[in-house]
RNA sequence: GCCCGGGUGGCGGAAUGGCAGACGCUCAGGACUUAAAAUCCUGUGACCGUUUUCGGUCGUGCGGGUUCGAGUCCCGCCCCGGGCACCA
């Protein structure tokens, strides 16, 4: 028998596989189902890297182990293909995105399918093919037809809020002026809808990106710069689509609670979400007045207001506005500090607001020194009626709260600095407990007890945070608020590769929602699809298809719109939405796609949905990157779609969790000055950067702390280094550190590994074995080729075990009924049977741990510790003179999961024409609890916890016996001497304890 | 600054409060070989003593505590990684 040689049987078996439909998964009433999802790729023209199937492999695992344990497993993989970089890369390369995403996912597809994944790929869905977005869109249109009742904390129909207002059970917004429903005409009705549905537009800033011509939400800007590509993103006024996400802020918040996901992953969801509990407080505005209103989370420190801060872009300090606030000159005894050398307060708060505007967000965050200027108005404090200067501040941002404050320089740091540089007044009004160390100091933003409070004195905060609250609704002067920090979630994007929204407008200014037989509403095939450069979409550019002729359908005030031939009667001319929908559309749901792909009725049939969703998804893998994008998107999709009776569970991901970054090698690096004189790693800057060097190769730069000089960082040799203490140091000079670390894996440092190249060298099972004994699925862990020839040898090991031994024969033996054993086809001798007896009695103990130890070890995500379990089994096989059937059937049987191809070739080579199809199709072995320990075990003796000598008990005997054997033990008893034994401890099977 | 993770040999890591370092890598020595590779065997936390069998001491970031017993639990620090951050 030939050895082990990968790429001989991989390609074989995943044929087998596809041709035999093993993975397929339908429903199957009478098992449990069990739904295994793994994050679908962006198929990115790079290809597959390492960290791919590092979460995919975890998940094929349990996957194929849960089949086998009697689950109906569905395991499906599709692609996530809309999306900026096939575009932008479509425009370079002059290509149509179509056929860049094509031949990116097919790239994907067969590299994906070289690992010998166990997908289901008649389940494949791509987000891209217009019948898959047909349903983004038609779900799309289920958000702009829901309306959130707040009441009810839920979403509703539109048409229920339509019968609200029609019954008079609902009143009107404001702004319908008073009339009944029934007086309003068709258009101000839909004008009233619109204020209430969960796809809305509006005239707002965004965040445009000229570089990519498109807006961004605010999850894809980062430091004022793009997430993807990094370019700049300014503020702009333009309208634009967003979806209500906020009005289901503590629906997502209360949803966490209950979920299996890892406390940061959800910790991150929540600051996201920024829930915080205050007051909206208002101010009169002295001598004019009208009234600013804040947000506060402490209105307990009221009495400490001194002055209020609007953000410089507040609607009342607009100079051009008929409603300012801002007075023309400076009133009388302003002190200079406050006139920033101004003439008038309109100059000073000008001058403000124009540098305000310049500063980069970035700029604002770097330079925490407050600056701003003052408005010469004045607020009345409505607890105390004290008037208070109002000023305006960049400290104070638009977006969150009201975007004004009231300023309480004793309580907050942020108002302390304020005020200490323009020298306001600081009023203390909370007193720290007794034994906190900040007692004296201000600010004290801690909690304490009220002072120069008036009626609160004495109480804790908390406590006067809750009678301020009183006291303020009772005088109508402020009411308890919760606010959140999420914004709503602009939905639009400038772009062309992307689902067209199905919405038309028509003449007089309203939207209309496209009728569901109208759709998919598919992308013009156009060949002009680059950004127009203006802010018009690219889609402007497809006349023909942008303008339409429709006529409405149903109720007018809320009607569906059907595209029509010219001419057609009662047709009206319109126009159709430009702006494409973001990337982040698709992924909303295409889990719920899987479990119906094909399906030309629904988005999904409802009684696979209950089967497959019961309870969610019960298994989610993917990077921690999509923890506030994806992951928060999706479950705000499938609330809404649970609102709306679509889908039976409340929250799509029951478990999840996020598997680690895989880095480069670890790799040592030495310093230098440009002459070549070695510098110590301590000696230099810590801020690296990187740039490749004249040879090629990445170099790290840095400088020298002492002088300032440039220091060249090149890779060195492992062997070249030694350990001192905590640092690796040159064996040549052990003056010189040496910085050690692995970094992220990148073409700029040239140590990207590519899984095409681990499987030609390999193959598919080392990769995937590899990616598993690493360590913990979701630690963060370097590459190591060394380590990946490690498993290699283990599975050549487990192949010679079992086909090969040292002298070339088979070493599987079987017992038939009668007793006698053979080798293949030969019969053993007496003396040959008599060794395989012993050696079934040898591995009957180790066989049955093997079995618990990986089942117990899947089921824990913990595959690295399976995997040495299955190899030090096999190191006890090694030792055996033949290897009895059973225990190499249930080793391949375990191993299978992991490196499915080479356990279903030695299966179906040991177990010749008895043989099943494939292994996969076998159930999980089972084992014996009883045989999972061995007949006589060691126990370690401790007199005072300190480690004396050791018994050999058999493994069930009674604790008594088991210390008189200790105590019976020579080295034990010469060590006890006379010395009379104060206590005896026997923890059952592990160690015994005596105290002295 | 705030909130999460985490610190164990040369490296990746293992260990329901019960023999620290499983398993793998690396390295060293040996066997096989004309030789090399591959393979197999042995050893591989540090220090000390015998320098061969063997024996001893220390050891899980640092300092304390609980316990018969702590890598594991509690308190206080230090360091590393990640997230959030002028969020009122």
């Amino acid at each position: 028998m030939a050895g082990y040689n990968p790429s001989s049987i991989e390609k074989k078996w995943q044929r087998i596989w596809q041709e035999n439909q093993i993975f397929s998964a339908e429903i199957r009433p009478a098992k449990p189902k069990y739904y295994v999802l793994d994050m679908f790729p962006y198929p990115s023209g790079e290809g597959l890297h390492v960290g791919h199937p590092e979460g995919y492999t975890a998940t094929d695992i349990v996957a194929r182990y849960k089949r086998a344990a009697g689950f109906n497993v569905m395991h499906p993989m599709g692609w996530d293909a809309f999306g900026l970089p096939a575009e932008q890369y479509a425009i370079k390369t002059d290509t149509h995105p179509a056929v860049v995403t094509r031949k990116n996912i097919d790239r994907f597809r067969s590299q994906l399918q070289a690992i010998g994944f166990s997908y289901d790929w008649q389940r494949e869905v791509n987000t891209t093919d217009p019948e898959y977005y047909r349903w983004t869109q038609w779900i799309f249109l289920q958000l702009y037809d829901t309306w959130f009742d707040p009441q009810q904390q839920k979403g509703r129909p539109i048409a229920e809020l339509v019968a609200e207002f029609e019954s008079g059970q609902r009143a009107l917004p404001q702004s319908a002026g008073n009339k009944a429903w029934p007086q309003l005409d068709a258009q101000q009705q839909r004008q009233v809808l619109e204020q209430y549905r969960l796809a809305y537009q509006i005239e707002a800033p965004v965040n445009w990106c000229q570089a990519l011509g498109t807006v961004l939400a605010n999850e894809e800007v980062i430091d004022g710069k793009s997430e993807v590509g990094g370019f700049p993103v300014q503020r702009r006024p333009m309208r634009q689509w967003m979806l209500r996400i906020t009005a289901y802020a503590q629906r997502l918040l209360d949803g966490l609670d209950a979920l299996d996901w890892s406390e940061s992953l959800k910790m991150m969801q929540r600051n996201w979400i920024g829930r915080s509990e205050g007051a909206l407080v208002r101010f009169g505005i002295a001598d004019r007045g009208g009234d600013v209103i804040v947000f506060t989370t402490r209105p307990d420190t009221l009495f400490g207001a001194t002055y209020m801060v609007l953000a410089p872009e507040h609607p009342l300090v607009d100079l051009n506005a008929q409603n300012g606030l801002v007075a023309s000159a400076w009133p009388e005894g302003t002190p200079p500090q406050w006139r920033s050398n101004a003439n008038s307060p309109r100059d000073a708060v000008a001058a403000y607001q124009k540098m305000a505007a310049s500063r980069s967000e970035r700029q604002r965050q770097e330079d925490n020194a407050k600056t701003g200027a003052f408005t010469g108005a004045y607020a009345i404090n409505p607890i105390n009626k004290q008037r208070i200067p109002i000023f305006i501040s960049d400290y104070v941002l638009m977006g969150y709260g009201t975007g004004a404050i009231m300023a309480v320089p004793a309580h907050d740091q942020r108002d302390f600095d304020f005020a200490s540089a323009m020298e306001l007044p600081i009023r203390r009004v909370v007193s720290a407990a007794a034994d906190n160390p900040e007692a004296g100091k201000l600010p004290l933003e801690s909690p304490g007890f009220a002072v120069n409070s008036s009626e609160l004195n004495g109480l804790t905060t908390a406590e006067a945070k809750g009678l301020m609250c009183e006291l303020l609704e009772k005088q109508s002067l402020g009411t308890r608020q919760i606010h959140y920090k999420i914004r709503d979630w602009l939905f639009s994007r400038q772009r062309y590769w992307g689902e067209p929204f199905p919405l038309i407008h028509l003449e007089d200014g309203s939207t209309v929602a496209l009728a569901d037989s109208q759709l998919p509403l598919t992308l013009p095939e156009v060949k002009d699809f680059k950004p127009t450069g203006t802010m018009e979409p690219p889609l402007f550019k497809a006349t023909q298809w942008h303008h339409v002729q429709v006529v409405l359908e149903g109720d007018p005030g809320n009607p569906r719109a059907r595209v029509v031939p010219a001419g057609t009667p009662g047709a009206v001319a319109a126009r159709r939405e430009l702006n494409t929908m973001p990337q982040w559309a698709g992924s909303c749901w295409y889990y719920l796609r899987y479990m119906d792909p094909k399906n030309t009725h629904a988005f999904c049939d409802p009684e696979k949905e209950k089967y497959w969703m019961a309870g969610g998804v019960d298994l989610y893998v993917g990077g921690v990157e999509h923890a506030v994008l994806h992951l928060l998107y999706s479950r705000f999709w499938h609330k809404v779609l649970f609102d709306r009776g679509l889908v039976s569970s409340p929250e799509p991901f029951r478990k999840l969790v996020n598997q680690g970054l895989i880095l480069g090698e670890a790799e040592y690096t030495v310093f230098a000055l440009e002459s070549g004189q070695w510098v110590s790693a301590a000696d230099i800057d810590p801020e690296f950067s990187t740039r490749v060097g004249a040879d090629g190769k990445s170099e790290v730069i840095s400088s020298q702390k002492a002088t300032g000089a440039l220091v060249i960082g090149k890779a060195c040799d492992p062997t070249t280094v030694e350990k001192r203490g905590e640092v690796f140091v040159l064996k040549a000079d052990a003056g010189i550190q040496v910085d050690a670390r692995s970094f992220k894996m990148s073409k700029s440092r040239g140590n990207v590994v590519n899984p095409d190249d681990v499987i030609a060298e390999y193959g598919a099972d080392s990769l995937r074995l590899f990616e598993m004994f690493m360590g913990p699925l979701e630690q963060v862990k370097p590459w190591s080729t060394a380590g990946v020839e490690g498993v290699y040898r283990f599975l050549q090991r487990v192949w010679r075990n079992l086909l090969g031994g040292d002298d070339g024969t088979l070493r599987v033996v079987r017992q038939y009924p009668d007793g006698g054993w053979a080798c293949g086809s030969r019969r053993l001798t007496a003396a040959e049977s008599e060794v395989a007896v012993r050696d079934a009695a040898a591995i009957l103990r180790p066989m049955h741990r093997l079995i618990s130890k990986v089942t117990q070890d899947i089921e824990r995500l913990a595959f690295n510790t399976s995997i040495s379990a299955m190899m030090e089994f096999n190191n006890a096989l090694a030792k055996l003179t033949f290897v009895p059937m059973e225990a190499a059937l249930n080793l391949l049987r375990v191993l299978e999961p992991f490196a499915p191809h080479i356990a279903e070739e030695l299966y179906r080579e040991i177990s010749g024409p008895d043989a099943v199809i494939s292994i996969a199709t076998l159930p999980w072995p089972e084992f014996d609890e009883r045989l999972c320990v061995d007949e006589e075990l060691d126990i370690p003796v401790q007199i005072n916890g300190k480690l004396i000598g050791r018994i050999r008990i058999p493994a069930n005997s009674a604790e008594e016996q088991v210390l008189d054997m200790a105590l019976a033990d020579t080295q034990v008893a010469g060590r006890l001497a006379q010395r009379a034994i104060k206590k005896k401890i026997y923890i059952k099977g592990r160690m015994i304890n005596l105290v002295v």
